[in-house]
DNA sequence: CCCGTATATTAGCCTTGACTAACGTATTCA
DNA sequence: TGAATACGTTAGTCAAGGCTAATATACGGG
């Protein structure tokens, strides 16, 4: 197993969160999540396509071989071992642990992930939901939706929230938009954008903003 | 405070390791302290001296301005802080930690670090008996020898173990040269190189192979 | 005092992974 | 069907931070 420099890991990792199912992902959304020009992608991906990481058919965007799964999906345990880590262990807050999880998962030698995910007890979810794959690449697949487009009056719990927006995550926990929680909408009202809901038996007006990050069941 | 990049870090770093008090360095042993070429390091010597962190005298070598010895013991106290951390909370062994501490003293952000240090309690020393410099930079100087010239029959304090070396490391450990631990050389045969050791009581033969490592007091 | 050796520096090159500017292709709409 | 637009790729550049080969300095011994 080569090893890949950090650069490639983001690469790989992007495109499963991109396309966790193994779609072909188009450039040009790959630079946006990754922050980064489309030539820079065009030429990454030329790389990792050598190396049968991925498969980039000339115009029609990439997608991950078995290979390049596997590696993805090594990264996204390590981002969510550490996230658990860093909640449960450093007690630092929720909605602060991303941006360093993010640089920790390419740093951390194998020794010391198992450590850490021996210390947490092997958890299954991070903190924010999200399913810990296990060793051989292997993640429970759940059928979610985003909040905004459960339907009106639809009881349903939330089981995710995306980690990636630091205010959204703060807001999220105030209001109790926390995994576990049970949400109702009770009005929607399309025009002006407002959402009637009811989380844990507590009322909540709220606007669409961020909505899609709440996944729920 | 600008940003550093991982190789500057490690530049001063080790002008800090191969002279805590400041005195001037070779660029050859700077080079092999970091196992580079000797006209890389004349590079970034360059680029240092450019930032005010090192003086570099021409063909004098170079030291660490007071700024650049700030940045030294900021490396150093997250490198003994992480030593700690490895050992205390993650069980890895002592012999083992040295080369994670050195990548991620390079990526822990300054609120990891905080809770890494709060986790553990505050030490003042690492797990091979390292002071551990405080926030401000400052470290306790103590005056310590190496085993190998510590005189015939003088009964003396193992302090320090040098932790760059893994396979004396777990050697030591083995035997009982650990921090703490009471020697006394009982005879030295300088001519075939082998020391007699009174290691905590314990008889013990050994080559002075290594033995600079093991500082006492 | 000059030469040989050790050490430091300069010159020039390489790789990684970004970037911008320019160019090609595909789609959609009139 | 042809033009406008969106999107992708090619070409060429840059900064970091290594390297080797060649050059320069300094120092000690004959």
């Amino acid at each position: 197993m080569p090893e890949l420099t950090r650069s490639e890991q983001d690469y790989l990792k992007a495109l499963y969160v991109l396309a966790p199912g193994g779609e072909a992902v188009a450039t040009s959304r790959l630079a946006e999540q990754l922050a980064l020009s489309a030539p820079s992608v065009t030429n990454m991906l030329g790389k990792l396509a050598d190396a049968r990481l991925v498969v980039h058919a000339p115009r029609a965007g990439a997608r991950l071989t078995a290979r390049g799964r596997r590696r993805a999906l090594e990264m996204v345990r390590r981002h969510r071992i550490l996230e658990t880590f860093l909640v449960r262990v450093l007690r630092l807050d929720w909605a602060e642990v991303h941006a360093d999880a993010e640089v920790l998962e390419h740093h951390i030698s194998p020794r010391v992930l198992d450590a850490i995910d021996r210390l947490v007890g092997h958890p299954h979810e991070d903190p924010h939901g999200h399913p810990i794959p296990d060793r051989n690449g292997h993640v429970p697949q759940r059928a979610l939706l985003p909040l905004s487009r459960l339907g009106t009056g639809r009881p349903a719990v939330v089981r995710e929230l995306r980690d990636a927006d630091r205010p959204h995550l703060a807001h999220w926990k105030e209001v109790g938009l926390v995994p576990g929680a049970r949400v109702r909408i009770r009005k929607l009202r399309p025009l002006d954008d407002v959402f009637e809901l009811e989380v844990s038996s507590r009322r909540l007006v709220t606007g669409s903003e961020g909505l899609e990050g709440v996944m729920v069941e």
